[in-house]
DNA sequence: CTAACCAATTGTATTTTGCAACTGGTTGCA
DNA sequence: TGCAACCAGTTGCAAAATACAATTGGTTAG
């Protein structure tokens, strides 16, 4: 497991954290997968910001090796990649959710992309248990979790429906202009 | 404030945030401010991971520029700046600290590095909002926080003392070999 | 049969990083 | 007063990483 370690700059916690995703792609691409569903290297590549195929491939594969995604053939299609998840980018929620609460207190955020922050934030450790549950569902294969609280809607349609309802709100009031 | 994100690739918060802390050297330069409570560039020069002086000053530059640090003349030597961290950095406590946990289960960390982390996760929100108001003491002047429940000791004080146990527990094993 | 789709790879220019040496000055001490 | 240690960087250069555009070799749907 360590092998991909043995140059590691010192055995810090945050230190070995940073030589995994300190950059300033990796964790766009484990938040696309992880908020965006996107399973797919086509996908991924339509990324916000705009990634290119050779950096894509390169960390897809760093990821691949360091056990933080996993990588399957489709099924439906010969030449198609499915990446997937494990425990060890599942548990990385509590991380994307300060980073984007810090995020959106401190920098200048649309307010489009940072309305998941603030769902993600407000509903705190409870809504990220249950999301990494629904992850865990997804990606690992788990039994579902009990969905009965939650009126049988996803944590991410629930933030993909706000995401969706300020996009309509703002092009109802460039409409309106 | 914005200027410096004028190019940024997308509003998103973690995306935003990437473009602050997203390489891999400014986090840890913020890490040793705040955990080892480094204030001056030599001090930050002794870092575990050895970074190098061009690189150091380039990040304490851009940390500056983005209102993540601030300097001052130091009043006991004309040529020493000392670094200060601002509530923007404070409040990224409780990122260290789950970054922190986050590597400390998954990575292949050293004891000796990691016993901060492990104590930082155990103590929960009451010891990082404990220790962010010892920062704002240190760093913004703010008024001392109400130590009696800690029995005086400071939480950086507790992590260093126990860091320095585990070095000296280690250094009478392999006396003892 | 063909156009769209698929996951990349290739080539090249630019930018960032790493490393070592060095700068111009300040301070403590003998 | 002179000298060594200290101070925060800067400079020059090589190596690595990144960005961008074009291309590859194959698959699939209509």
């Amino acid at each position: 497991m360590n092998e991909e370690f043995r140059e590691s700059r010192s055995g810090c916690p945050i230190n070995l954290s940073l030589e995994v995703f300190g950059d300033k792609w990796s964790l766009l691409i484990l938040r696309d997968m992880t908020f965006g569903g996107k399973r797919h290297f086509r996908e991924l590549m339509r990324s916000q910001e705009g990634i290119s195929s050779n950096i894509l491939a390169d960390r897809l594969k760093m990821l691949v090796e360091k056990g933080i995604l996993t990588k399957a053939d489709d099924p439906t299609h010969k030449q198609k990649a499915i990446y997937s998840l494990t425990e060890m980018s599942i548990e990385l929620v509590p991380i994307f959710a300060h980073l984007g609460a810090w995020g959106r207190r401190w920098l200048p955020v649309s307010e489009e992309l940072s309305i998941r922050a603030q769902l993600l934030e407000a509903g705190g450790q409870a809504m990220w248990d249950e999301f990494m549950a629904e992850l865990r569902e997804e990606h690992l294969g788990a039994p579902p979790p009990d969905r009965s609280r939650t009126g049988g809607r996803t944590v991410r349609q629930t933030l993909q429906v706000a995401y969706e309802a300020v996009l309509a709100r703002q092009a109802a009031e460039r409409a309106a202009e």
